[in-house]
DNA sequence: ATGGTCGGTGGCCGA
């Protein structure tokens, strides 16, 4: 048992080590059952505690249900201790384009408040990186690695946990006067952060560019990538990925942001393993994660999810939630994006601590047990 | 309905 544990009841954990039912448990602690339930919901916030749900009597699998705020623990839910091989931490993980970090900073710090996010990248930063508020991002507890320029573009990654190495725009040098690319390695996963061109119209100049940029960019993630590892490719993709993603599938056929030359991107990520994780937990439509300011789109549910982390399968298998913070695009001032945030249960392994590692010296040995 | 509203800039552009 671990430190954290040692102020929980011996008898309660006792009676946790196997799966027990919340009312067995009840009768267990007659008359002293408010303390036992403090602690429970604390187990359970803190992830050392399993909680699995039957609905009724219907055929519907045992469900794994998450700890949040707002939820309640049924006397019919089974409990069960976390053991510590199987321990795992939460890591939260968002993107958000916040159409200007400065016009921002006063909803992104309440926002990172209330949500405490592991690692959010952020698109369309539009400040030099010599006026980026780096400060203000650590006082909050955010390290910062960011490439920006004035008025356009500019794309940051802010992480409560260390940055071990930064790649800024692509390997090639393509593009580099616009800043839409840069990626940071954080607890051992590759965290890619785009900020794909729009696109303006399927006519328009621009397209072309959005389309050689997302040849460009594939390029590199097959180049200098390995979707056999841990990694992640966040960011305002500009494309809508299926008929679901748009308000109005008929008339967006062929348009800019949902073209079939945009789709071959989403195409050519998803055989390199990639997948969207928003996809993995919601199948409905009309889940958007931008809104047009000028046709009033919130107001009136028209939008596209044209936001996304999509990941390797290892991250994909330890993937626990996805969703996006509609909620924040009604605050006063908002971002014409909404944030997507998606949750891992991820155990990373720092180099020393794995059973076969590279020593300082860069022999490989055996760890041992 | 081919507009509308944001953000940043500098005497309009990009979304």
């Amino acid at each position: 048992m671990n430190e954290s544990q040692t102020h929980y009841d011996s008898e309660l954990l006792q009676f946790l080590s196997d799966r027990i039912r919340l009312s067995e448990l009840r009768h267990k602690f007659k008359g002293n059952m408010a303390l036992v339930a403090s602690q429970l919901y604390d187990l359970w916030r803190s992830g050392q505690l399993h909680v699995h749900r039957d609905w009724g009597n219907t055929s519907q699998k045992n469900e794994k249900i998450l700890y949040t705020n707002r939820t309640c623990l049924l006397p019919t839910d089974w409990l069960q201790i976390v053991k510590e091989s199987e321990h795992q931490q939460s890591l939260l993980i968002a993107t958000w384009n916040i159409n200007s970090i400065r016009s921002r900073m006063p909803l992104l710090l309440s926002w990172l408040e209330e949500h405490r996010p592991d690692i959010i990248c952020l698109q369309e930063t539009k400040v030099e990186d010599h006026l980026f508020p780096h400060q203000e991002l650590g006082l909050s507890g955010y390290q910062t690695v960011f490439s920006g320029q004035k008025t356009y573009n500019g794309v940051a990654i802010l992480s409560r946990h260390p940055i071990e190495e930064v790649k800024y725009g692509f390997s090639n040098r393509y593009d580099s006067e616009n800043k839409r690319l840069i990626a940071a390695k954080i607890l051992g996963i590759w965290i890619i952060n785009v900020y794909v061109p729009q696109g303006q119209s399927t006519d328009s100049p621009k397209f072309s560019y959005k389309i050689e940029f997302l040849k460009e960019l594939f390029q590199e993630l097959e180049q200098f990538y390995d979707s056999s590892v841990p990694l992640l490719l966040a960011g305002d993709y500009n494309i809508a990925p299926d008929s679901r993603d748009v308000s109005h599938p008929e008339a967006m056929e062929n348009q800019v942001s949902f073209h079939p030359r945009e789709h071959q991107f989403l195409d050519q990520i998803r055989k390199w393993k990639l997948e969207d994780v928003f996809r993995k937990f919601n199948q409905e439509k009309g889940h958007y994660s931008w809104w047009d300011f000028r046709t009033m789109g919130f107001e009136k549910d028209e939008g596209m999810r044209i936001d996304h982390i999509w990941v390797s399968p290892s991250l994909m298998g330890c993937c626990k939630s996805c969703v996006i913070d509609i909620e924040n695009r009604g605050q006063p001032k908002p971002s014409d994006h909404a944030p997507v945030l998606s949750e891992f249960s991820y155990q990373y392994q720092p180099a020393g601590n794995s059973r076969f590692d590279i020593n300082q010296n860069g022999v490989k040995h055996n760890g041992g047990d």
